[in-house]
DNA sequence: TCAGTTACATACACTTTGCATGAGAATGAC
DNA sequence: GTCATTCTCATGCAAAGTGTATGTAACTGA
């Protein structure tokens, strides 16, 4: 028997210290930013070394990308959650666009997926966690809401990619204190103009 | 009679170490990134120790804010230089967003401006830098495409926002080898559903 | 010409990163 | 149960980078 350390696995060990390490980087790639975030503070926070860091995770980045993956998963699981019954298409569209602002809202957020995170692993990747988070809704919304005939899929991805990267902003400015309700009117706007200009033709 | 070296004013001096400073730092920061670019190997490109780096610049980010503020500049004045007297505020519109990606087009400029330059200054301060730049054009273009009494001014200002963070996004894809036809049909629907929704009422 | 300021070089202190080495704990075969 | 193997993690080290302090040469203005 032995007090103060129970014999544990040798996967709660490693799922202990890796979702230690996670919390703790997390914490201060937030508050502080990524560049300004020195490993021997975060192995500090996470109550480990910075051996047991780089066993776990090839470099900084690499622990940066768990943080950002776990992010976005958690993201696209609240919005998953959020998104009821729609009535209609615009309906839809609107009401996937408020629970994204909601997501983003948790503090944090808009830093490691918005700003840090492309900067560190590049746009590219990214976009690849994003993907593998599930963050399809809004390409998915689109062509629900637009006749697929009328537009080819390759300007609807091109289409889906930039009202993402809008609604990326809006998130942004309403983190930084801009009211809701303005960006919220702007992109009913936008999403109101692609439909009724689908309907015409 | 000084053979190697010509006797120069201060001034010169500062502007032309300045402008090498400046010079190699774009070229290194484009190439590999802000934080892969140590000061060591600016200057060594530059042709000037670290000793003169730190005397121009108070510290490292501040190079790359003075490399960031001269591309800004260099985007909004080819922008101003390529406007064409407009025929309708649509074509203005779309006039302006081609303009927007030629100029993006640019070999590391959507990596300044995009990609490092917010993770790097901060989004806050990025905007001051396009603004004092004249990034002001789209925001001009909007309120004269749309009626000014149908929305109002705070809403007008988010939908320029986020409009430029859809180009942007845009300038983005196509730099890295997207067909840039897909996001021109793209954005030409948007702004047509703009406008188009605010004739109708 | 000479005092004062500006532009720059050199040297140093400090921090950070990533790796290498090694110890202790867990796992699986027998 | 034991023993070899593997996994987890700590410690120490080497390399690189940043910012600053100090010193020197060049320019400026009176």
């Amino acid at each position: 028997m032995q007090a103060k350390s129970a014999r544990r696995s040798n996967t709660e060990r490693t799922e202990a210290t890796r979702a230690a390490l996670v919390a703790a980087a997390r914490s201060l790639f937030v508050d502080k930013g990524y560049a300004e975030t020195g490993t021997p503070e975060i192995v500090a926070k996470a109550g480990v070394t910075r051996g047991a860091l780089y066993h776990h995770f090839a470099d900084k980045a690499d622990l940066f990308r768990a943080v950002v993956a776990r992010e976005a998963a958690a993201v696209a699981a609240q919005i998953e959650a959020e998104s009821a019954d729609p009535t209609s298409a615009l309906d839809a569209l609107t009401a996937g666009a408020d629970a994204y602002f909601a997501a983003m809202a948790v503090p944090g957020r808009v830093r490691l997926l918005l700003l840090d995170g492309p900067a560190v692993l590049g746009h590219g990747e990214m976009a690849h966690i994003d993907k593998q988070a599930g963050g399809e809704e809004l390409r998915e919304g689109l062509g629900f809401a637009l006749p697929a005939n009328d537009l080819p899929d390759r300007t609807m991805d091109a289409l889906a990619e930039i009202l993402s990267a809008a609604f990326d902003r809006a998130a942004l400015a309403i983190s930084e204190g801009a009211p809701a309700a303005d960006y919220r009117h702007a992109i009913r706007r936008v999403l109101d103009g692609l439909i009724r200009a689908g309907d015409h033709a």
